[in-house]
DNA sequence: TACAATATAATTGTAAACAATACATGATAA
DNA sequence: TTATCATGTATTGTTTACAATTATATTGTA
């Protein structure tokens, strides 16, 4: 007896749906309190990202996130307007576009502060488990990060 | 000194974004394949529940698959127009409606049969973490299904 | 110095994803 | 019965995602 394909096309026999579907529950955990402060979950890990550094080019931003400029350039744009970031040409290199947070995005960060602690409590995953789960999903992005993009 | 919420909001430090790039990750190492199918992902887990039963319901579908019929009615119409499926009401409930697969859309799973072997093969990671990796999303969506959606 | 190759963002087009709502049918209770 | 509530699906509106392309700037090189 064969490669079994009927059985391998099973829903609950691809690694791929959990990843799909947990990845959009957890997301999903978010919005509620992510509503609050009028983000949505994309813009909120741009923040993050920006909290952690400011002033970055869009394509560290996209290199970070994993996410390309389709994604991103109107995200930012959107975010412009929201009045949470300033974009600036750099000067060393014309084609590179910086993002600066306002004083209304970075003022920002200390309202979303208890966002993860919120979000931890309600994905029910012992401690241990999550970070199990944790570096095997980057375990499985790094190794990836070039055949899989 | 009390509970570091900088150091909590870093990218790298919440589980969330892991989750959310290697889902897009694997998700896209199916996109090759299944555009010579001409199919997309979510098209793709939709044929793999009508594969493995004929003739459910479009909430059971929403079900299996975590999805609300925002997501899933236009879905289906496209996929309806491509000659995959076709729809009925049930007798029983004329509310309910009846997905059931064309000739066409049976015939699609013969073609896609090496899609799950192949992915498998562009997803570096052991049989053992998979198999880790898998019920750890498990858990995590069974205890949360609820508090999460 | 030209000019091809490359790099950086933005744009366009298509397809999800989901909240909120609408709408038809079915179930239930006064 | 008939008002009311619940259920199943579809629609509308907004926001991602990403492929493919475009516009512009920079770099490498003949």
């Amino acid at each position: 007896m064969g490669y079994d394909y009927k059985e391998a096309m099973k829903l609950e026999n691809q690694l791929c749906f959990p990843l799909y579907a947990a990845a959009r529950a957890v997301t999903g955990a978010y919005t509620p309190y992510l509503k609050d402060l009028d983000l949505t979950y994309t813009q909120y890990i741009v923040l993050l990202v920006l909290w952690e550094k400011d002033g970055v080019t869009v394509g560290e931003i996209c290199k970070k996130l994993m996410l390309d400029s389709g994604t991103l350039s109107p995200l930012l744009k959107k975010m412009k307007t929201l009045g949470y970031i300033e974009k600036q040409h750099s000067t060393a290199d014309e084609r590179a576009v910086l993002i600066y947070l306002t004083e209304q995005g970075k003022a920002l960060q200390e309202k979303a502060k208890d966002i993860p602690f919120k979000v931890g409590q309600c994905v029910k995953l012992a401690p241990e488990k999550a970070k199990q789960l944790y570096s095997l999903l980057y375990e499985l992005l790094g190794t990836n990060s070039d055949e899989l993009r």
